[in-house]
DNA sequence: TCAGACTTGGAAACCGCTTTCCTGGAGGTG
DNA sequence: CACCTCCAGGAAAGCGGTTTCCAAGTCTGA
């Protein structure tokens, strides 16, 4: 393994004169030992070694990613912008994925915090439960208190930098475009009961449709992915039209209808929320309430990275988008 | 920012065995002191810090991973299953996305070299430039000249470990899977002419058919994703059966079908590769050939990590799926 | 011609941790 | 009881860089 000294040593120069060609300075090096070291390096094959940076600097430039599912298309799109985001800035990206744990997130912001990496970026819905989400706030306490910036994407329930989508007013927009089209008996697949995004999206939905003076919709709960979705599809009664909380839970009650023999949107109408690119060629096209992630992704970094020392809550809109898998049934 | 120094005053004792006690040793430490030192770390928040751990062991425990564009359901798939497995093995993981140019490709390699990672994984099919691959391989002969570890998945070009799928062989059997339901006039979706996974199962499909004494597909080059599968299936002619060489791809010709009216399979029986997750719901169900992404992700992270001192490459077969997508025209 | 300001190169302290080597005391043996 | 082996604990030498602080030139301008 050459290091910078094997370097220092070929081109008969100091550790400090190789340190500072090959590796950036505010420090000038006349052009003759600059050249020197550089065909030193270059015949050595010299690569800086970044943990001894690191050290020697006190800063990384690494950033770390904690999301749930990687498969799920939702934190893709959203690590990928960040990621986007942090290549712009010559930033490495590492990557922990929970699959849903708590504790696994928990383990991951102290793990990132061992890497001493710039930022934590926390993608997911927080839970409602006092004792994991203030542990979780305790370590990442620990991590600020030693210079870690974080920022989150969901609920701003940790004090931290939080770009947060406007879960309940989208819900609500959209129960008042589906009232729009006529529809009255609605079924809402409401995730966890436990999951904030599920439960602010879900609330909406029905604060809106109680405003218009409509009865209340069936809930059924159960997981926030695909299967889930399949799974409570089954229990949606008679309603007319049913809201999935997240889109691929959308996609799972599709599946679910179509194998029944449920046709969407004559028999029932299905919308869900995220507008997931999966969705692009999906049959049938999906209403849904439009996030854009991948932005929301890479603002997630710009706020960790920011200056600002006070927690900046974002709030974004979404956008509804009405497609074919609901009907106008006026 | 607490560090193993202050733990070690804390608690009373010497350097060595704060080390020690919290962050593992071959040593054995008295049940008092040990006790003490944990205590002190609780009480001052102490996480090691792992630059100085890794530069001090001489080793990281953080693989990278470089992928062309994880929004892709194949990298993605293929990234889970390497991360779950790093994660068993308590790894941490580097990402990288090259956004399909290889120039990033290489550099990442070099980034990760500077990183010091135990290995790099690099996925994603190779490019068929004598000049790319050449300095790619140079790149990655510097990593391993450093101690590094190396898995590829794709194809064995680059003299490292590799996972490689059984492309031209899956190929040639979806080929005669199709010809016997009675197809005789084929179009292929190539992609791009100069990638290497796209040529091979192109190439075995092509050989298939002609074995059987069938006439040669109309063969349609485009980008080897989504899009590129749509603009491809503008150009298929009067085929009966169109095989796009991968799912995304296949997915997009699905798309520019439905919107032209042609119905899948009455007009045109269609068929892709890889089996990706997306497909479960997708609409009409996608015939392709599955490949065991996961695994393969996870067998690469095997394969790197492993004692073999020679490149050892795994043939990786592919299993035709049958679905709705293709007609039995006989 | 010479003091003073700038520039360039090098020596060495330091970043936080691991690990070797040393020391002193406890336990076992003849 | 002397002798030897073991073992827990600590001092200190790295690991591979960065950066401060000096020293020695090199330019200015008077």
């Amino acid at each position: 393994m050459v290091t910078l000294e094997d370097v220092a040593k070929q081109a008969g120069v100091s550790l400090a004169t190789a340190s500072r060609v090959l590796n950036g300075s505010t420090r000038q090096v006349g052009a003759a030992l600059r050249a020197r070291v550089e065909r030193a390096a270059d015949e050595l094959g010299y690569r800086a070694n970044m943990a001894a940076q690191t050290l020697a600097r006190g800063a990384s430039n690494v950033i770390g990613i904690v999301v749930h599912d990687l498969t799920d298309p939702y934190f893709a799109a959203l690590a990928d912008g960040a990621m986007r985001a942090a290549a712009g800035q010559g930033l490495l990206v590492m990557v922990g994925t929970t699959h849903r744990d708590p504790e696994q997130e928990i383990a991951y912001v102290a793990t990132m915090n061992a890497q001493r990496v710039r930022a934590v970026l926390l993608a997911g819905s927080r839970v409602d439960d006092p004792d994991v989400t203030g542990r979780l706030r305790r370590e990442l306490e620990r991590y600020r208190a030693s210079g870690g910036r974080i920022a989150c994407v969901g609920q701003d329930l940790l004090g931290v930098d939080t770009v947060a989508p406007a879960n309940y007013a989208g819900g609500a927009e959209l129960a008042r475009s589906l009232a729009a089209l006529g529809h009255t008996r609605f079924a809402v697949l409401a995730g966890p009961p436990h999951l904030m995004t599920a439960r602010d999206r879900c609330a909406g939905f029905m604060a809106a449709l109680e405003e218009l003076g409509l009865p209340e919709p069936r809930v059924v709960h159960g997981p926030f992915d695909r299967d889930g979705g399949y799974a409570a599809a089954r229990q949606t009664g008679d309603a007319t039209c049913v809201f999935a909380v997240n889109d691929v839970m959308a996609v799972g009650a599709l599946a679910a209808y179509r194998e029944q023999g449920v046709r969407v949107p004559d028999d029932v109408s299905v919308a869900g929320f995220d507008d997931i690119a999966t969705l692009r060629d999906h049959v049938p096209a999906l209403t849904t309430v439009r996030l854009p992630l991948a932005d929301m992704g890479a603002l997630a970094l710009d706020l960790a990275l920011g200056e600002g020392d006070t927690a900046v809550v974002e709030h974004i809109a979404g956008e509804v988008v009405l497609r074919e898998s609901v009907r106008d049934i006026r």
